[in-house]
DNA sequence: TTTTCTCTACCTATCGATAGGTAGATACAA
DNA sequence: TTGTATCTACCTATCGATAGGTAGAGAAAA
């Protein structure tokens, strides 16, 4: 059982903070929101987590674990490259154009100077995680070295400044020119051939 | 006399107004701080931008206009691919380095969803007059195609992310690795030889 | 005298947080 | 089987702080 499994209203509580925390940061969120989107009363989400901040970086840790899960093993020397990459473009993809939002990482970080320091702290934690799973998934098995002259950083890096664009200016290609490109560029020279996503 | 040219109260509260909105967004204003980091009232805040909006609509407009400055022309023939991307990327250089903050359209894209409208819209504004700048940035004078395999939203892309990436982490380097790659990949093929900036 | 700017003195709404209480379930001993 | 205790999961009511915003007076320059 791991500390990210919530169940019930903890849970509940969870879904409806992540949600307004990626449409509008930290300080979009509060608690008398939350308690009126789910039915209960402010003081029960104090119950649960007694401060915004325990709150945000439940949230986070929840984010990170369920991410985690849906990458899977970024060095499984049976699978090619383009898989992982495909995968890791997948998470952005869907959080993109099917839930319209940003990811939590991209919003949190943009206002990560303003942000209480424990939270600061735990979204460069989870950055560093992210782009360390990534330049693991970019060394093909038995190599020891990355495909592809870009960084795990840079994949990243394209991957959200893509998806912010798209979200801000409603034009979904912005996102999509970046994911066919990392597919071409850092997917492109596994093993295996690349298994596009449906797009 | 352009809209976006102020002097004295007025100007001095676009700055402070602009430095918050850097850090946390637009929710992290409030016309007490700004007034109280000047020395004045907040009423006195309201006479010179009596709503919020209008605040924040005067703070992205004179961001653009002095980012126009600073870039200037995309496409003056007598000037490389290389010169007019190291001013692209000097921009993002100066303010995640020598500021030490994320550009005021980072921030403000990851919270576009939860902006008034006429924010957001604003933002979409600024965002494609960006990448139009760029795009005719990436073409040569006399040629009718962009250098380089890659698309103008993904340059702005890539700076933008490495920019958050860099500053939520504290990792200087991980805006250096994409600006370095900018460099060579989009700024590398002009007339001219790259003039590289001091890194 | 009119315009420009800043002031004092408010307003209402909302924020995170706390105190104190309660209904119901579970557990355990007499 | 009854009485006592404890825990969970909420509740109401309220706190001080802060948010954006307004009315109207005062000062100073044109």
């Amino acid at each position: 059982m791991s500390v990210s499994d919530y169940s019930g209203r903890a849970a509940e509580i969870l879904d409806v903070a992540e949600a307004r925390m990626r449409e509008g940061g930290f300080e979009a969120v509060s608690f008398r929101d939350i308690a009126a989107a789910i039915g209960i009363k402010s003081a029960s989400v104090h119950y649960h987590f007694p401060h915004k901040t325990d709150l945000g970086h439940a949230v986070i840790e929840r984010y990170q674990a369920r991410f985690a899960e849906q990458l899977g093993a970024p060095d499984d020397p049976g699978e090619s490259v383009a898989e992982r990459i495909s995968r890791l473009c997948g998470g952005y993809h869907d959080a993109t154009l099917k839930e319209g939002k940003v990811c939590l990482a991209c919003v949190l970080g943009g206002e990560a100077l303003d942000l209480p320091k424990a939270l600061a702290d735990r979204i460069s934690v989870y950055f560093s995680w992210l782009i360390d799973w990534t330049e693991k998934a970019m060394t093909p098995g038995g190599s020891d070295r990355p495909v592809a002259d870009l960084k795990a950083g840079q994949v990243i890096a394209s991957l959200q400044g893509a998806m912010i664009l798209a979200i801000a200016t409603k034009r979904p290609e912005l996102f999509l020119e970046t994911e066919s490109w990392l597919m071409r560029t850092v997917g492109g020279s596994g093993p295996a051939a690349p298994r596009m996503r449906s797009l």
